[in-house]
DNA sequence: ATGGTAGGGATCCTA
């Protein structure tokens, strides 16, 4: 099975390259993030059309988390049930019996000095909360999805222009040890390993702005945390990074693994 | 050099 995450940045802006994509691909799941709309306004038919299950948690204009799944998608959680937020950031779900999958889209923080700032770290307080009480031993659980982390300096393609600001500071990247201390793997670098010679580029996120695409300025800050305990079912992960160069392009490239019991 | 672009939807907020 091939799970994939990827922020869309707008469902509807971005549903024909969704489409291509997934023509192109055909994922089993995919985890999506921002799709800033409402439920009722999800193109799912076109979806549906493509043999895709749906299961959505959106909200008006802003943030907004779906599952697709060519298996049926059961014991479906909407929200993280241990933290009052009015923001749709987390949607999870079971498919095919043995994979449990979640769609997180982490608040971005805006700047230390913001509230988002502190609105962002309670988030991750929550989540690294909750997650634990999902694990369970038959499954493997992936938690894929815009973190808005970047786990250490070698996740930076320009790190001097970066290091220390919002999504790279050390209290964020804190935040992410402790998710994956609490019983995940992030499943890149199990098969991409830092500071290894032939590490592929495993960009995820360039800014729409000044160029950064061209420039190749960007972060590894969208990840598939994997269960330790099962995390051996999954044989295999990347980045479709040429959808970034596609006309009309999310700002985020989608990052997969295959999933083998 | 503190900008730049994109999306939603309202004339600004978020990223």
């Amino acid at each position: 099975m091939k799970v994939v995450s990827w922020n869309v940045n707008s469902i509807r802006a971005r549903l024909e390259n969704v489409l291509r994509w997934l023509d192109e691909e055909a994922p089993d799941v995919v985890l999506l993030q921002e799709t800033k709309c409402i439920d009722e306004a999800f193109p799912r038919d076109f979806f549906e059309d493509r043999g895709y299950n749906v299961e959505l948690y959106g909200q008006k204009t802003y943030n907004g988390v779906a599952i697709l799944s060519k298996h049926p998608i059961e014991d479906v959680q909407r929200g993280l049930s241990n933290f009052e937020d009015d923001q749709a950031r987390y949607i999870e779900g079971v498919v095919n019996g043995y994979v449990r999958v979640a769609s997180v889209y982490v608040p971005n923080g805006e700047s230390k000095e913001s509230p988002k700032f502190t609105y962002k770290m309670q988030f991750l307080d929550a989540l690294r909360e909750y997650l634990p009480d999902r694990l369970f031993t038959d499954e493997v659980f992936i938690v894929g999805g815009d973190y808005n982390i970047a786990p250490t300096p070698q996740d930076i393609t320009m790190e001097e222009k970066w290091e220390g600001s919002v999504m790279c500071t050390p209290a964020e990247r804190e935040q992410f040890q402790a998710l994956l201390s609490s019983g995940f793997i992030d499943i890149a670098r199990k098969f991409h390993p830092y500071g290894k010679e032939e590490t592929p580029d495993l960009t995820t996120w360039w800014n729409y702005r000044a160029g950064a695409w061209q420039k190749n300025d960007g972060l590894r800050i969208d990840h598939l945390l994997v269960s330790r305990s099962n995390a051996g079912m999954v044989k295999e992960m990347g980045v479709h990074r040429h959808t970034r160069g596609w006309e009309k392009p999310s700002d985020h490239a989608p990052v997969w693994c295959a999933v083998e019991r």
